[in-house]
DNA sequence: GCAAGGTC
């Protein structure tokens, strides 16, 4: 038997497909797929199936000093016990073993972990094959010559590995003991992490550190026959154009010159045709830029993308390559399109007379840039998100194959008592590619023929008076392209890793600016271990790399070097640990404080509760026992804006798409404290027996519910939204002889109606979305299931799998046991 | 429980 193991399932799939000519066929081994068709197997890895770890007497960081951890051992374990099983089991079989994994280093690093895998089981000869693209051609040429394994390439990718995981863990544990951050709020340092966050800290120090100047503009409206448009007011500044008038006396000056002047003599006209040519395809980095222009956080355009590649409608979202491989067939691709809502596009997209795609510099041999397969969802299977970026990737496809923009600039320039003014003119000649690509801005500005010598009306004068600004803060994409631009991480981690610097505490609010945490760790590294956070650790990195690829250094050559210089770092850390330790608490809790404590005065700061909620206490603790509630949902941070009354920053609280603003605490409690409870019937609970009532009642931690007025004795109780204004109507609710209620908040009154009937409909809701979180559980198997009463995860968790199967069309008893297998696994967690 | 890199 032939084993052949590639990355990830659907390479596996597709493989199979095309050496198999179709008749391969898929079955479920320890929960994989495996391909088969004669005496072939093709099985698909999910990337890297083995880790790197130390050993478990290092696992409690109070026990091992993190020093240690540069000299301990280093073992690799499965990290997929089902799939590390499954290529065991093949292996017995196998007579040959070819590896398909990715074309680069880190899919030789995970070639060789399948290659140990097999080793260890059997004698078999292993073989690698290589493609860069998985067609026809490509793979059934790669098959015909395979090659061996390239153990240097994968040993390059082991150093990255140990000296990642020494360096990180090591420093990562100094600097959470050194502030005793043991729990989840740990302080972790890392060679892609840290210099990213120094990134986000540097440009905040610059901001901080801005000193705005004042400098003025002056623009004159200018007519020809009554036809309008700007010009600015320009002078020579040592032979360069200046616009900025950095004396205000001088402005002033020139202000009065074009006031008292009726007209202006154009002096110069220039028309220039330029050639707007049509973007490159898209690398990863390109497309999380422009799915970021519309609106999308890096992490949700590739989560989205990962989706539409899963279900065939795009390529791997996961690529630097921006060149198309030879085998796209741009015509074929764009002929799958006619007939669909993209006809239009198409059809004048293959009406040119060649077509020949853009290409970028980023030439790669592991995927092909992003574009879509061909393949054409039903508007109604995706929702508006995924549909908008699937509509992106096939219109950014387009805009490859199509014809360059044209524009024509008109400059004007004319002369009015001494002054200089200059209006730029932009006219779109021939809309090219923004035809079938309408995202990049394709923006006009008239200005009308005129011809040198003649004279304009001066129909306004006007003096700005403006300031210098800081630099901007990076944006999400902006920064993904600086980290692109330094070699920091991959395509395929550098959205993880912002996400990460948000998890840990060190970033907040979008664009991402630093905590006080941030500013601290960054400082703390800068002083003691300045590789870390600095970009050169990763150029260092690539340099030994390609040292150990090319046979020049060995694996234990570079590790060697770099634990040496990581014992230097710890010598002077640990003259400094509680120097570094003393700054890193007081920034933690810079980050929670609020303000001054209204009965002792001392700070009042955002606490843990020992139950794990988070609260508002004071910093006198026990002395001062003051505190104040918090809402329970989300995780609380403190944002720049104060309450006047009680000068205590505002809190926020961050819940994913659900983040709202809770405002000044002591605001909210006060409101809370003069509220009324207002009582809309009786408690379905235990009203009948003990004459319980319901009301709407406002918490001192900022919610509002319908509650019985007998709490605590009775608990019953309906959410209601935070916000708004509540009006109770006269209308009652038949079946529960409540009023109907009616939110007011901002245009749209929201008829929330009978509360219980509000509250059921709420729970039926979430329980599909529950449902819908499951791998391959759409929303219309939810709908099915639904009308077979398995409606909550834990019903499908206890249903009969084969009874389920024979009642729902399209979904199988395997299928079913499977979201079972998935639920109970996330149980044990 | 630490990193970064794969992938879902």
């Amino acid at each position: 038997m032939e084993l052949i193991i590639t990355e990830k399932d659907n390479a596996a799939r597709r493989i199979a497909e095309i050496l198999s000519e179709g008749s391969a066929e898929a079955e479920r081994r320890n929960g994989v797929n495996v391909y088969r068709w004669g005496d072939k197997r093709v099985v698909g890895l999910s990337g890297h199936v083995v880790g790197v770890d130390f050993p478990p007497e290092y696992n409690d960081w109070r026990d091992v000093q993190p020093v240690e951890l540069i000299d301990a051992d280093i073992t690799k374990s499965p990290t997929k016990e089902n799939i590390v099983q499954t290529l065991r089991e093949l292996s017995r079989r196998a007579d040959e073993a070819v590896i398909a994994t990715d074309y680069d280093r880190e899919g030789e690093l995970i070639g060789k972990e399948a290659y140990e895998i097999i080793d260890d089981e059997t004698d078999v000869p292993i073989k690698r094959v290589r493609f860069s693209s998985i067609t026809e051609r490509e793979v059934r040429d790669a098959f015909a010559n395979p090659d061996d394994l390239d153990f240097d390439l994968a040993a390059a990718g082991e150093a990255r590995q140990v000296i990642d995981l020494i360096w990180g863990a090591a420093l990562t544990r100094f600097l959470s003991l050194s502030a005793r951050q043991l729990g989840d709020d740990f302080i972790s340092v890392g060679r892609v992490q840290s210099p990213t966050l120094k990134l986000i800290v540097d440009r905040e120090r610059e901001i901080e550190a801005f000193d705005p100047e004042d400098y003025w503009e002056l623009f004159a409206d200018l007519l020809k026959d009554g036809d309008g448009f700007e010009a600015q007011y320009f002078y020579d500044d040592d032979g360069s154009e200046a616009e900025r008038v950095w004396d205000e006396e001088a402005a002033n000056e020139a202000f009065e010159r074009l006031q008292e002047a009726s007209a202006a003599t154009v002096t110069q006209v220039r028309r220039r045709t330029r050639t707007d040519n049509p973007p490159d395809p898209f690398n990863t980095t390109a497309f999380i830029s422009a799915a970021g222009s519309l609106g999308y956080s890096a992490q949700r355009a590739m989560s989205i993308a990962e989706e539409l590649y899963t279900a065939g409608y795009m390529t791997y979202p996961r690529t630097d390559n921006t060149v198309y491989p030879d085998d796209l067939d741009p015509e074929e691709l764009l002929d799958a399109f006619t007939g669909t809502t993209f006809d239009e596009e198409a059809a004048s997209l293959l009406e040119q007379d060649d077509i020949e795609p853009t290409e970028g510099d980023d030439e790669t041999t592991d995927h092909p840039p992003i574009h879509p397969t061909g393949e054409l969802p039903n508007r109604s299977e995706l929702d508006e998100d995924e549909w908008e970026i699937f509509e992106l990737v096939v219109r950014r496809f387009f805009a490859t194959v199509a014809e360059p923009a044209t524009w024509e600039h008109l400059r004007v320039v004319a002369e009015a008592n001494d002054c200089q003014l200059k209006a730029n003119g932009k006219r779109l000649v021939e809309p090219g590619y923004h035809d079938v690509y309408p995202y990049s801005s394709a923006s006009e500005n008239h200005v009308p023929d005129v011809e040198e010598g003649e004279d304009l009306v001066i129909d306004d004068v006007e003096l700005e008076a403006k300031q210098t600004q800081p630099p901007r803060r990076y944006g999400q994409s902006r920064l993904i392209e600086k980290m692109e631009s330094l070699g920091l991480g991959t395509k395929a981690t550098r959205h993880n890793t912002i996400e990460k610097l948000y998890d840990r505490g060190y970033i907040e609010q979008d664009p991402p600016r630093p905590t006080t945490l941030a500013k601290a760790v960054v400082e703390a590294a800068e002083e003691f271990a300045d590789l870390i956070v600095s970009e050169e650790m990763t150029a260092e990195l690539e340099e030994d790399m390609a040292a150990i690829a090319s046979g020049e250094a060995t694996l234990d050559d570079v590790t060697d070097e770099s634990r040496e210089m990581l014992e230097k770092v710890f010598d002077a850390l640990h003259e400094s640990r509680e120097e570094v330790g003393d700054h890193l608490q007081e920034s933690l809790k810079a980050d929670r404080t609020l303000g001054p404590c209204p009965e002792c005065g001392e700070d009042l700061l955002i606490r843990k509760s020992r139950h794990g909620s988070h609260f508002v206490g004071c910093d006198g603790f026990p002395d001062c026992r003051y505190t104040l509630p918090l809402p329970s949902k989300g995780e609380p941070t403190v944002i720049d804006e104060k309450c006047e009354e009680h000068d205590l920053k505002h809190v926020k609280l961050l819940a994913g798409r659900d983040t709202f603003t809770h405002g000044c605490p002591q605001c909210r409690a006060d409101e809370a404290d003069e509220s009324e409870d207002e009582v809309i019937g009786d408690c379905p609970e235990c009203g009948e027996e003990d004459g319980g009532e319901l009301a709407i009642k406002q918490l001192r931690s900022g919610s509002r519910l319908v509650g019985c007025t007998r709490y605590p004795d009775c608990e019953y109780s309906l959410p209601l939204p935070r916000r708004g204004d509540i009006e109770i109507e006269d209308e009652r609710c038949a079946e529960h002889d409540l009023p109907e209620l009616t939110v007011h908040n901002g245009d749209e009154p929201w008829e929330l109606g009978c509360p219980i009937c509000n509250y059921e409909e709420y729970q039926a809701r979430q329980s599909v979305d529950d449902l819908v979180d499951l791998d391959g559980l759409g929303e219309r198997t939810a709908e099915k299931l639904a009308d077979v009463e398995v409606e909550t995860l834990q019903d499908l968790q206890r249903v009969d799998a084969d009874e389920v199967a024979t009642d729902v069309q399209g979904v199988s008893a395997d299928q079913i046991r499977e979201w079972q297998a998935q639920l109970g696994a996330e149980a044990a967690d």
